[in-house]
DNA sequence: CCCTTTGCTGTAACCGGTTTCAAGCAAAGT
DNA sequence: ACTTTGCTTGAAACCGGTTACAGCAAAGGG
């Protein structure tokens, strides 16, 4: 374990001054081909790797891009959508040589004072929001503090931040037309959280498919929950004890659609044969519950990627004027856990 | 979106100098009430916060911890493992102020360099490695560069290196044995990678239980997977095909114990009537699962507290010579997939 | 042959903090 | 009245890089 080497001795060492180092580093130009060839062979002779701090210090870049997770609220589902999205933008991430930061925390107010360190402490070069909400504090304080954020979900009442999302609003049409057309007409909604961008789309989504074919919308029916397995799970007992039973539920994540498809079994009602259950994400073992998960799938790894390269490019061309955003489009995978009704 | 204070613009407007301001901010003695005061007021006043990489630079430390990923060939279920991990030592790193980088990546050798930039770019104080192998190469790297490790799983080869880890020869041995004494002869063991230490570990507790109980042990009936459903899946159906029922199943993760069920039930076998099947991990939704998982408890979101408590200790002690390290015990919970030969 | 241009290199300032050290000064001791 | 002590403060060096600028030698042009 040798210590570790500075600029200035590999500059002492190969007989030249630090500024010829930093130039044959970084291979800029104005160095002579033997100078080169020497500070090279030093280099590779003691196996030097710059300090990065030190370089990010005087560059004012630090390399290193945050991602901002909701706070623990919200638990399994937004985890696994948190996975695929951590994969996807790891992969534009380090292939450009960017560091990620996961800022997470168990209280609300640690969690504040991490995103404040974030945005104000200088350590990183612009952020990933997950989760957003309509005017988002944290956003605040990112953009106070002039750091590029690129949101995952539209982001309200901030017109001009950049964003990746996907057709909440359509792929919960699609899916609440799908149902009523297979002639359910109770159709309990298991939402995400209230004021989450993404749930105020999709109960969007789920009003205009009754509209567009003419049904009235009980309130009622709409339930807000966490994407948790839980929050399926006991919305549908919570019903059931009632002695009411919708004949369809659409939720807002697959595992909720699995919590709610469980409440169902317990009761001895059979899930795509009684009742219709769809969900929405299409996780990887969807297709393997029993039933089959019919569900609305969510490209999560190519958002992960391009929520990356739009922050890649933010930072590369400036602050330019115009917004970049993209949407992807949401795809109904019909499987076994439908029934016409 | 006013410019970034620096502490030289708050001692100015303070009137005093940038020594005094760094004092002001550390709470260090030797400042005098009203001095203290008035610069805390102009602090408060331009909400200045000092940037963190300039003080990394002078204090030689970052307040950056590693997380490094295995890479990505693992995949759902270590992903779960992965998230729970994270959870845990979060709650740890910031309470103290620690921020998380997560290393990981695509391709192996992007991975690599991932891993030289984090060990020599002095941008991690210290790092938490998941799925340690034996001789894993990632640990040299770190070491060499003089930076504290935590391993999770016992690092194999690496005596004075910390580690947390869980009890898996145990928790396989009273898994297996539980099977054993339930009357299965021909246990297949879904095992995790080929070289993972926990694989090992897992393979010694399934042999030492055939052992105590006085039975030989089918090499056959040994299969190494990546802990995924899909591992789980295959390797069922794979002795199905060839007509060879086993009568139990030893899952290293309770994803593949899933993908295994799934597997039996296309079959038309009942897990939990005819066959047994016993999973690892207690992922929250196993006891939802039909039927109710019989699976190995292990307390991951505890050992992610524990790996950053113990880096945090060798942070602050400096490199003492004992190795720091906990194992955590595992338990058995018996659910509805299990069953009388 | 002299002057300009070009190419290579080093000096020094800078990024924004922390810390050592010495100086200034008031209170206390003799 | 003079030294000692203790507290407060600022100047300057340092962390390890990057870069503007200037110097200097060799090459090119008239």
């Amino acid at each position: 374990m040798k210590r570790k080497m500075t600029i200035q001795e590999i500059a002492r060492l190969a007989g030249v001054s630090k500024a010829t180092v930093s130039r044959v580093l970084n291979n800029r130009g104005g160095v002579s081909p033997e100078t080169r060839r020497k500070v090279e062979e030093v280099i590779k002779l003691y196996s030097y790797t710059p300090n990065l701090v030190a370089r990010g210090l005087s560059l004012k870049k630090t390399g290193s891009i945050g991602l901002i997770v909701a706070h623990t609220a919200e638990r399994l589902s937004s985890h696994l959508f948190f996975i695929e999205f951590l994969r996807g933008i790891s992969a534009v991430l380090d292939e450009r040589g960017f560091r990620l930061i996961v800022a997470t925390a168990e209280s609300e107010d640690r969690y504040e004072t991490s995103c404040r360190s974030m945005a104000e402490g200088g350590v990183v070069d612009g952020v990933v929001v997950l989760g957003v909400r309509r005017n988002d504090k944290r956003l605040r304080h990112f953009l106070r503090a002039g750091i590029p954020v690129v949101t995952v979900g539209r982001p309200i009442g901030f017109p001009r931040v950049d964003y990746v999302d996907v057709d909440n609003a359509g792929g919960a049409r699609v899916a609440t037309e799908y149902l009523l057309r297979l002639g359910h007409e109770e159709i309990l909604f298991i939402n995400g959280p209230e004021g989450h961008t993404a749930s105020l789309a999709r109960e969007r989504g789920y009003r205009r498919a009754h509209r567009a074919l003419k049904r009235e919308v009980d309130g009622e029916l709409i339930v807000y929950g966490d994407f948790s397995f839980e929050s399926g799970y006991e919305t549908v007992r919570r019903f059931l004890v009632r002695g009411r039973v919708p004949s369809a539920v659409f939720a807002a994540s697959d595992l909720a659609a699995m919590g709610a498809i469980t409440a169902f079994k317990e009761a001895g009602i059979r899930v795509g044969n009684e009742v219709s259950v769809v969900g929405f994400d299409d996780i990887p073992y969807a297709h393997f519950f029993d039933p089959p998960l019919t569900t609305v799938r969510q490209p999560i790894y190519e958002m992960g990627k391009e929520a990356g390269r739009i922050l890649l490019l933010r930072l590369e061309e400036g602050t330019g004027p115009e917004r970049l955003y993209k949407v992807f489009p949401t795809q109904l995978i019909v499987r076994e856990s439908t029934i016409r009704s």
